[in-house]
RNA sequence: GUCCCCAUCGUCUAGCACGGCCUAGGACACCGCUCUUUCAAGGCGGCAACGCGGGUUCGAAUCCCGCUGGGGACACCA
C-alpha cells in the first residue's frame, strides 16, 4: 500500500502550487489505494503563523480532497533528534562549534562552501568534552569527500539524477538550538511514517541528493521520488504574493466562485496530462487517467494578468463543469453562494432546481448567481444602463402594464400561454413583438441578456411577474 | 560563482523513450460565419509553434554536441 504525504509548512496562505502538489500526492494515493498523509512541517516556530495554519485546512477542506492522517512536526522533535544523535553517533555526523555568524560570508566567490574548516575531523573525545563544557553546536552530516562519491536516483518525473557529494555542503541536521532543520525532520519522518512515494516541487530535486544521503545512514529503505515542475507567473518568474499578489492563493479562487472540482481539474491540467485530449474530467476520471508519466519536465504557467486575475482556462473550465454536473449536485454550491451574500431562496427545491438549470448556462462562476442572476432570488436587483434603454423605448412601459394585466387574466401561465399573449399584444397595438419581449426581460432581469423571455415569466411565477410589470 | 533541471502555437498541451503515419494534433483566448427577435452555448472556419547553430541519417520536432534563453538549489528557512 502506497503512503504518501504533504507537508506544507504553515508560514503563508495555502498556494496555488503547493494545492497542485498535495491534489497530485492524493491522486496517486487514491489511484493505488494508498493513504495520504497531511503532515504540517512547523519546526520554524519563528515564522509559523496561526493565520497560515488555517488557511492550509480551508483550502485543502474546500478542495474536497480528504487526508487519512494528519500530523505535526513540531509534536515529533524527539524522533528527529534521536536521529540527528543517532547519526553522530556511528560517525555520519559531527559537531560544528563554528559560531552561526561566522559563517555566510565566503558565498559567491570561488566554490560552493563546503563545510567550516577545523570541524569535521575533531576527534570524538573533543567534541563531546566541549559540547559538555556547554559549548554550543550544531550537527553536520559529515558527507563523504576525498574521494567523493556520485549519489544516483531514479526520479519518477524527472528520470535518471546524479551529482557528487563535491557538490553537496555539510549540511545542517540539528541546529545549536536543539531544533530540528527541514531535512532532518523531514527524513526522520518520512522514515518513521514509511512514506513510499515523495512528491514535491522540483524545488526540491536537488535536496533529494541530501535526503538520499540521510535515509541510507539510516538505513531505511529508499522511497520513489517525483519531482514536479513550477508554477511560474507569466513572465517566467517563480509565483509569490509580493509579487503577484491574491492569484496565487487558493481561497482567492474560492471566493471568486470557483468549484473545488472544477479548480482541481484546472490544476491537474498544468503541468500534467491524460495524453488523450481530455481536458474536462470528474474526480473520478482523474483518479483513473492519473500517472507520473503523464506529467510534464517544465514548468507551467498560470496565464493571470494584472486586469484578469484567472486564468481563461480556468474559468472556461468552471464554466464546463458549472454547466454540465448534475443540478443536484451544483444545487448546494448555489445555495451556499446565495446565502453568503444574504439571499434567501424564494422557491421550493423543485423550482429552485429549474432555476438554477435554466440559468446556469451561461454562467461562469458561482458568484455569476448572486450578481448576474440576482433578480432570480430577489426583487432588490439592479437594472443596467442598456436595460434601461429597451424599457425607454416609446410606449414600452405602457405595453408591460397592459401585458400584465392580459396575463393576470390568461388561463395557463406557460411558455406558450405567455407568448401567444404577448404576440397578441404586440399584433394589436402594431409594434413588433421584438420591443415588449426586450423590454420585458429588461424589467424583469433588470439585463438585456439571458434566456428566453418567455423562459423567463415561467421561472418568475406570474405573481413576481405581474408585480414587476406594473413597476415599469 | 558552483551544481542541477527545462526548452512545441500568446497560454495549457499531444507527438519525442521505439526517427518516416507531422504539409506538427487538441484545448483556452482571439477573429469570422452559422444558429438565435437578447446574450451565451452549440456547429463550421480562420489566426498561430518545433529557440539558434552544427552534426548523425535516404529522412529529425523526435538521436548527439554546442550555444542561447528560462527555472531551481547552494542557510543553524522549509
Amino acid at each position: 500500500m502506497p503512503r504518501l504525504r504533504f507537508a506544507p509548512s504553515p508560514t503563508g496562505f495555502l498556494h496555488i502550487g503547493s494545492a497542485r502538489t498535495y491534489i497530485f500526492n492524493w491522486l496517486y494515493a487514491r489511484r493505488h489505494r494508498g493513504t495520504m498523509i497531511l503532515r504540517i512541517d512547523d519546526t520554524d516556530v519563528e515564522r509559523n503563523t496561526p493565520e497560515s495554519l488555517a488557511s492550509i485546512f480551508d483550502g485543502l477542506s474546500w478542495l474536497e480532497l480528504q487526508w487519512d492522517e494528519l500530523y505535526h512536526q513540531s509534536e515529533r522533535l524527539d524522533l528527529h533528534r534521536k536521529l540527528a544523535y543517532s547519526l553522530l553517533e556511528r560517525g555520519f555526523a559531527y559537531r560544528d562549534f563554528t559560531p552561526a555568524a561566522a559563517e555566510p560570508e565566503e558565498k559567491s566567490q570561488g566554490g560552493p562552501w563546503l563545510f567550516n574548516p577545523g570541524m569535521r575531523e575533531l576527534s570524538r573525545e573533543e567534541s563531546d568534552r566541549r559540547a559538555a563544557a556547554g559549548e554550543p553546536f550544531v550537527i553536520r552530516f559529515r558527507v563523504p569527500r576525498d574521494p567523493p562519491v556520485t549519489l544516483r536516483f531514479r526520479d519518477l518525473v524527472y528520470g535518471e539524477q546524479q551529482k557528487s557529494t563535491a557538490d553537496i555542503e555539510d549540511f545542517a541536521l540539528l541546529r545549536s538550538d536543539g531544533r530540528p532543520t527541514y531535512h532532518l525532520a523531514s527524513c526522520a519522518d518520512d522514515i518513521e511514517m514509511k512514506i513510499t512515494h515523495i512528491v514535491r516541487g522540483q524545488d526540491h530535486l536537488t535536496n533529494t541528493f541530501k535526503h538520499l544521503l540521510i535515509f541510507e545512514a539510516a538505513g531505511a529503505p529508499l522511497p520513489e521520488f517525483a519531482h514536479l515542475p513550477l508554477l511560474v507567473a507569466p513572465d517566467g518568474s517563480k509565483l509569490s504574493k509580493r509579487r503577484h499578489g491574491a492569484v496565487v492563493s487558493v481561497t482567492t479562487y474560492r471566493d471568486a466562485g470557483f468549484l473545488p472540482h472544477a479548480f482541481v481539474n484546472f490544476l491537474c491540467l498544468l503541468g500534467w496530462s491524460p495524453k488523450d485530449n481530455r481536458e474536462q474530467m470528474t474526480r473520478e476520471e482523474l483518479i483513473e487517467a492519473f500517472s507520473f508519466e503523464g506529467i510534464n519536465r517544465s514548468n507551467a504557467v498560470v496565464n493571470f494578468r494584472e486586469d484578469d486575475p484567472f486564468d481563461p482556462k480556468a474559468v472556461w473550465l468552471n464554466a464546463q463543469h458549472l454547466r454540465s454536473m448534475p443540478v443536484r449536485q451544483l444545487a448546494p454550491y448555489v445555495r451556499q453562494t446565495l446565502e453568503k451574500a444574504g439571499l434567501t431562496i424564494p422557491y421550493d427545491e423543485d423550482r429552485f432546481l429549474h432555476v438554477v438549470e435554466v440559468i446556469r448556462t451561461r454562467y461562469f462562476v458561482l458568484t455569476d448567481f448572486v450578481t448576474r442572476g440576482r433578480a432570480y432570488f430577489s426583487d432588490d436587483y439592479p437594472i443596467t444602463p442598456e436595460a434601461l434603454q429597451k424599457l425607454d423605448e416609446p410606449g414600452a412601459r405602457a405595453l408591460l402594464r397592459e401585458l400584465a394585466d392580459r396575463l393576470e387574466a390568461c388561463p395557463e401561465f406557460t411558455e406558450a400561454g405567455v407568448e401567444r399573449e404577448l404576440r397578441g399584444l404586440a399584433a394589436e397595438r402594431g409594434v413588433k413583438a421584438g420591443l415588449i419581449i426586450n423590454a420585458a426581460r429588461a424589467i424583469l432581469t433588470g439585463q438585456t441578456v439571458g434566456p428566453s423571455a418567455f423562459t423567463v415569466f415561467v421561472l418568475l411565477g406570474r405573481e413576481r411577474v405581474l408585480e414587476r410589470l406594473r413597476r415599469a
